[in-house]
DNA sequence: AGCACGCCGACT
DNA sequence: GTCGGCGTGCTC
């Protein structure tokens, strides 16, 4: 023990360990826990980290090297935050350090990097003097651009290994290399300008005008200024620059004329990148559903219990919430409202910026990182005037200050589970703990709750809130079915579309109604195929088909994003004849072109949906009716709000049926209801027609009788049947190498062992369906746990036994991921 | 995750 | 012989 200050540092890496770093004594004064500091980490790294503990035990083994900096004067998340960080880290297996990088917006983790640049005292004799090809060829990069990163560097030079070239450059002198810190998060700033007092009266205000009789374009400036709102008769108010010179393309030179002049002056203010938006004031009352709905949800949160709001699209849960909302923000509290990460671009953000104004701030991940950064702010800095936060799954980890309540919408949304960067945590349960760590309400909302959801409310754990008649009298869609099978058969196919959907489209134009049709993704992505030998072409590193894209005339891999021309000829035979197989939304565009001539097609998919702008084009074009027919994956499911859709129709539904997963039947039964309630909002009957090659299936009458029970009791049945959530825990164990033949007989290594301390707890291993991605092949463990066992005590059993495993067997390159409650 | 150290094949 | 590819192990 001695006075010297030491911290556990975290650092943004997926590391175990904790990290322990010495305070300079002229920084004691200036650090605290959740502070954010600079470390020295490795040889040349620098990463900013967060002080999670502050203490006097020296590390044992090891001299503990310097905190550099400090960069927060006050913690930048409280003490309850961190708290929610160690509790996800234990409950989904990951280091806090993986909770930490999901958690902070980019802008808040500096990287350091190392930048190259000439050196300084560069002579240019000893350059020329003996000197390799590639070591040139970075100079003259180097001349020409004046800094490079590594990266960049090792391009320049075409080497892979830049690091020796570097040395010998360094050690002569010609080159020299710094770690920067880049601060990446840079407020917007915008210039401001205002007639300066001096010219502020009349008298001398008229003789200015009058002396700049020659320069036409100040004067003209000067008078744009005076005529604006803040000119004149606003007092002689600041304005923006951009607002001022918007008129005056060419004005720059004048403005800055005027400033030199001192008749204006200039002040650079950092502007918030949040837009406002006017309030609409509008004020709306509750049917007797609704009020009924909103007494009861009261009470379920007053009982401290998750509420379970299941209401039919259409039934009007938003007015609930908005009323719910209202409550929450009264008392001065912050409400965050989850969405699905693809609803989110929908209606409601703007109904609920229409309805509370500024006090919305919308949290997502298309928003720029300063964006995100300013709603951190804000959310951080909040005092106590009410706030709502509109956010996907990580806005959970923004540094509320008092927060009140959580609503879920969407809540069986399977987009709520992070998949991939470790922590795989799912963010509707996770809402649930910081609820009630934060004493908060929380509600889940959906048409069609999850099973574990609904079966949560079954047994009393949530309160549950069911919402009945659609609002306004608006009536659930008739769904039809339609064989394919049989239509196909008899030929009566054209193309996609079955003889139902074509008479039910075409009736549709006639009344000047619009049609959505749906196409799901799954199993119909468009591919290439050599027509003689059938080769398809794949992606070079994972095992699955590339998909066609008609735009950019390429195929592209949706899991990696390796993107590739369209080859000319068949890789395996030569023949040139290769054609399109499987169906994309861009094959039913052109069909639908052929069967009704005349009508315009939107097609939202992920390529025509890439920014913001084309998204709103495409659903501003639907709802003034300028298209007639939407063509789109999920996407369409959520967030089209329109009245004049009369028909929906989904291409095949058989994708969404059949994949092997416990809960197919679950996610088809969402998808299809979801979809369906699409049709005929407000007053008339709207009509879903599904195409599909299983009329039988049970999902399918349940969708069209709009029978949750029915689905739930049965589906319940099953699941408890099988042994599958909510009836057990499951933690999926996956093993991860680059060669197949090295990978199979360790994960049978390693079923051995966990199957000796879990026993027939343990499937697998198996393939996932695509059992290679980024060069990586992947098997797959499942830990299925009964009810009533300690889940913390077998993570930690299932952490030991794999550590102990790595241990004993010499195994190389191999990764292991652990995903809790996983979701497939 | 980076990144350095250290060992093997293709060139000055 | 050396350079650069690539596997292995460590980072407070």
């Amino acid at each position: 023990m001695t006075d010297t200050l030491f911290a556990d540092v975290l650092l943004p890496l997926p590391l175990a360990k904790v990290f322990v770093y010495r305070i300079p004594r002229h920084l004691e004064g200036a650090v605290a826990e959740r502070i954010r500091v600079v470390v020295p980490f490795g040889k040349k790294k620098r990463y900013s980290g967060l002080i999670a503990r502050l203490h006097h035990q020296a590390p044992k083994d090891r001299e503990a090297r310097y905190i550099e900096d400090v960069l927060d004067l006050e913690p930048c998340i409280g003490e309850k935050h961190l708290a929610f960080w160690d509790w996800m880290a234990s409950y989904y297996m990951c280091t806090p350090g993986e909770v930490m990088n999901a958690a902070l917006p980019t802008a808040l983790k500096l990287s350091s990097e190392t930048i190259v640049r000439l050196h300084p005292d560069i002579d240019e004799e000893t350059v020329i003097q003996g000197l390799q090809e590639r070591e040139i060829k970075l100079l003259d990069a180097l001349k020409q651009s004046g800094a490079l990163n590594l990266e960049e560097a090792a391009q320049a030079a075409g080497i892979k290994t830049i690091f020796p070239l570097l040395r010998r450059l360094m050690d002569r002198k010609l080159v020299a290399a710094d770690e920067e810190l880049k601060d990446v998060f840079k407020p917007r700033k915008e210039v401001f300008i205002r007639l300066s007092p001096e010219y502020q009266q009349e008298e001398r205000l008229n003789a200015l005008l009058d002396s700049l009789n020659r320069a036409t374009r100040q004067q003209e400036i000067l008078l744009g200024y005076l005529s604006l709102p803040e000119g004149l008769q606003g007092g002689f108010n600041w304005v923006s620059r951009k607002a001022l010179m918007a008129n005056f393309p060419k004005g720059a030179a004048a403005l800055l004329a005027l400033i030199d002049k001192s008749v204006f002056e200039s002040e650079t203010r950092t502007i918030s990148r949040l837009g406002a938006e006017s309030l609409d004031g509008q004020s709306f009352s509750l049917s007797d559903q609704q009020n009924r709905a909103l007494q009861e949800i009261q009470d379920g949160l007053e009982l401290g219990k998750p509420v379970l709001l299941q209401g039919a699209t259409g039934s009007g849960k938003t007015e609930i919430y908005i009323r719910l909302m209202e409550e929450a923000l009264e008392r001065g509290d912050q409400v965050l409202y989850m969405l699905p990460e693809i609803a989110l671009s929908s209606e409601i953000i703007l109904r609920l910026r229409r309805h509370f104004g500024t006090r919305v701030q919308v949290y997502h991940s298309r928003f720029s990182e300063q964006e995100r950064m300013e709603v951190w702010n804000a959310v951080s800095h909040f005092e106590t005037s009410g706030q709502l936060i509109l956010g996907t799954r990580s806005s959970l980890f923004l540094p509320f200050r008092q927060l009140g309540l959580i609503i879920v919408d969407e809540e069986h949304d399977p987009s709520f589970k992070q998949q991939d960067p470790s922590p795989r945590y799912q963010a509707r349960d996770s809402a649930i703990y910081l609820a009630r760590q934060n004493g908060a309400g929380i509600i889940l909302g959906s048409a069609t709750p999850s099973l574990e959801s609904a079966y949560q409310s079954r047994i009393g754990k949530y309160h549950s809130v069911l919402l009945k008649e659609r609002f306004g009298g608006a009536v659930l869609p008739d769904v039809l079915l339609d064989d394919l099978s049989v239509q196909t058969k008899k030929g009566r196919m054209k193309g996609s579309f079955g003889p139902l959907l074509v008479s039910e489209a075409s009736l549709s134009f006639e009344q000047n109604k619009q049609v959505l049709l749906f196409r799901n993704r799954r199993g119909f992505a468009p591919m290439l195929e050599c027509a003689k030998c059938k080769w398809i072409p794949h992606c070079v590193q994972c095992d699955i088909s590339l998909t066609y894209h008609k735009s950019q005339h390429q195929l592209r891999c949706h899991y990696c994003g390796y993107a590739l021309n369209v080859p000319s000829h068949c890789a395996e035979c030569g023949s040139t004849d290769i054609r399109m197989k499987g169906f994309g939304t861009e094959k039913i565009e052109e069909e639908i072109q052929e069967l009704f001539p005349g009508i315009s097609v939107g097609r939202m998919d992920l390529d025509t949906t890439r920014s913001k702008s084309s998204y709103h084009r495409l659903m501003e074009d639907f709802r003034e009716q300028r298209t007639q027919v939407m063509v789109g994956t999920q996407m369409i499911s959520k967030g089209l709000d329109f009245g004049q859709v009369r028909l929906v129709g989904v291409l095949s539904a058989d994708g969404m049926l059949n994949y092997p997963d416990f809960r197919a039947n679950e996610r088809g039964f969402q998808l299809l209801s979801q979809v369906a309630g699409r049709a005929g909002r407000r007053k008339e009957p709207g009509l879903a027609v599904i195409q599909t090659w299983k009329p039988d299936h049970p999902v399918l009458k349940w969708v069209q009788m709009h029978d949750y029970e029915g689905f739930y009791e049965s589906e319940i049945e099953e699941r408890r049947k099988y042994g599958y959530p909510p009836f057990t825990r499951l933690i999926g164990i996956y093993l991860r190498h680059e060669e197949v033949n090295q990978l199979e007989p360790a994960a049978e290594l390693l079923g051995q062992w966990l199957r000796s301390v879990f026993g027939n707890r343990l499937l697998g291993p198996e393939f996932p369906p695509v059992a290679k991605v980024r060069n990586r092949f992947q098997k797959n463990f499942l830990l299925k746990l009964e009810q009533g066992i300690a889940l913390q005590k077998v993570k930690e059993e299932l952490q030991k036994q794999t550590a102990r495993f790595f241990e004993e067997n010499p195994l190389k390159g191999f990764r292991l991921i652990f995903d809790v409650d996983p979701y497939h």
